[in-house]
DNA sequence: AGAATTGTTACACTTACTGTAACATTAAAT
DNA sequence: ATTTAATGTTACAGTAAGTGTAACAATTCT
């Protein structure tokens, strides 16, 4: 699943947990609101809870609800919480051999090109909350 | 192939053309001095070509060269030149139906967000040149 | 104990990417 | 004119990544 699917897949299961808080939802009653996959759904929102956003309870009433005050709730931190490996990921070929040729000098220009963009995006993401994203959306 | 590579190709072609300005050099030959596969690599250079970014000249005597000058021709230039679609594409499930429910709200919100995101990133590719990349890669 | 849920693994299916080859088209050189 | 060597384009097999779904162990309430 791409970086920014999980993105928005976890908006869409926050803003519904958001909307029922504190009430607990099963995986697959957000599914059918959201139209995802159950199973996929868990494995994104186990994620979440990992991380402290979302709390969730096992056994037979079990289920997910919001931890974090989506005040607070920064979609930067969304994004850190479900993709480990540096996301919106852009492609550039390793250089090989230990000496600076002219191709790897281009392939470490664009990787640190990639990585002001990560930077920028990331910064974009941190000022927008879950709760402001609620109130865009809903107006 | 991913337009981050397509663009990091090109910018290693360009490189390697201005160089050799005003000297024509065959795929086969800029193909071994980047390590990028010949044909692949063509392909990329029709595109500059069509853009009137490189000239070539077919037949036993021909090769590619460079057309613009490499201090007026920006990141962005190149970028578009090489990509059709929205590049550095973020996947964002299209909305079905005509109504608008919250799923397909959110969608719509990161479609925005992630135009947002293309238009920065373009705004620094064009304040960047082939021929500043060039001086900030050899010192 | 039984039932229902999360958390995790696995797998088939599809889609995209990669590397390479092949060949028609073009143009210079002989 | 023929040959030669290049671009421009298409095709294709092999690989990697993404998608959708199922299955099941672990857990916890009743």
């Amino acid at each position: 699943m791409s970086a920014s699917t999980k993105l928005s897949t976890s908006v869409k299961a926050l803003c519904y947990l958001a909307k029922v808080h504190p009430e607990a939802k099963t995986s697959s009653e957000i599914s059918n609101k959201i139209g995802v996959n159950a199973s996929k759904l868990r494995k994104i929102l186990s994620m979440l809870v990992k991380n402290n956003i979302v709390e969730s309870s096992q056994g037979a009433t079990g289920g997910f609800s919001l931890k974090k005050e989506i005040g607070d709730l920064h979609l930067q931190e969304v994004y850190c919480a479900i993709e480990d490996r540096k996301a919106f990921h852009l492609n550039v070929a390793k250089s090989k051999g230990g000496h600076l040729n002219e191709t790897s000098k281009v392939n470490n220009f664009f990787l640190d090109l990639f990585s002001d963009i990560q930077v920028d995006i990331e910064e974009k993401m941190r000022k927008l909350t879950i709760k402001s994203i609620i109130e865009k959306i809903e107006k």
